[in-house]
DNA sequence: TGCATTTAGTTTGATATCGAATATTATGGT
DNA sequence: ACCATAATATTCGATATCAAACTAAATGCA
């Protein structure tokens, strides 16, 4: 939950500025996530989603560990949504035959169908936006994002 | 969740450029917020801080619903917040005399403390950040942040 | 070889969140 | 005055998430 206060009455120091701007991220995520998962079929969450999308864009056979590092999530936490993916029938998870402890994860063609279906009922969303807002400032907002985001991740 | 992998393979429409760019925020999101929680006293999540952060910048006295509003979650999510607010002394709910569908919340001396310990707890976390960073950078972006979640929060 | 350490995955308990259903109270139009 | 409608708050079930405890398997060093 964030707060949309606009009158922040801390100082404008740096780090009252910080505390802002994760404020606006914040509720811009909380946002734009529900709405995304309105839109997707098979009652497929964002974090879901994430799980198939990645899996075609960066191929699949990944083990559970990778994942959660590559989405930044405890492995608990990826445990939970694998086994949806599983009990929709969406991806298999197959004992590791090198690693004893370990497993992998593989797309069935179900789960790349329903990938597509729900890049395909996202898009209106996407394009609304897009017709909001002009794209060359959105891109000029990614590099500082992605800068921010890289230094949280290495200094968790 | 969401996917930090770097080339998205959709083609460079504007669609795509703003599904990145969600993404950036959710991942940011995530971690930021995290960080947050673990260095706020009383076990005071996010949520929970916010109320209070709230009731002290912008007066309390208010409706859950005029909160939850605010915020832009559900009622429903509020009514548990509050409850857990409640529960550890921090605020207080009075139906309200004028309506009796309603309450009102307030601080209690206690919840105000609470919130100035928070604040004092995560400053180091947010000078961390701030050093980090250029402070004008983030003063640019957060106008574009702003417009961002101002259109998300009418066409929702 | 053997035991201590590390790593993979799971489980549990707590919290946040949504959407939908519900109960209670106000309000408005006839 | 009455009833349909709207608004306030709550409850419920599902999901995501974290932290912490736990199991099982691999690794390494002595």
């Amino acid at each position: 939950m964030s707060d949309d206060g606009s009158k922040p009455d801390a100082p404008a120091d740096a780090g009252a500025l910080f505390f802002q701007l994760f404020n606006e991220i914040g509720i811009i995520n909380q946002l734009a996530s529900t709405a995304f998962e309105r839109a997707l079929p098979h009652g497929l969450t964002q974090a879901q989603f994430t799980v198939l999308n990645h899996c075609v864009r960066l191929g699949d056979d990944k083990t559970p560990a990778a994942l959660a590092d590559a989405f930044q999530v405890t492995r608990g936490t990826l445990t939970s949504t694998l086994g949806r993916l599983e009990a929709k029938g969406f991806i298999v998870l197959t004992p590791d035959p090198k690693d004893g402890r370990s497993k992998r994860v593989r797309l069935t063609p179900a789960g790349r169908a329903a990938r597509e279906e729900a890049i395909h009922a996202a898009a209106p969303l996407l394009a609304r936006v897009a017709s909001a807002f002009d794209p060359r400032e959105a891109a000029e907002l990614l590099p500082a994002l992605q800068r921010i985001r890289r230094w949280l991740d290495e200094n968790r």
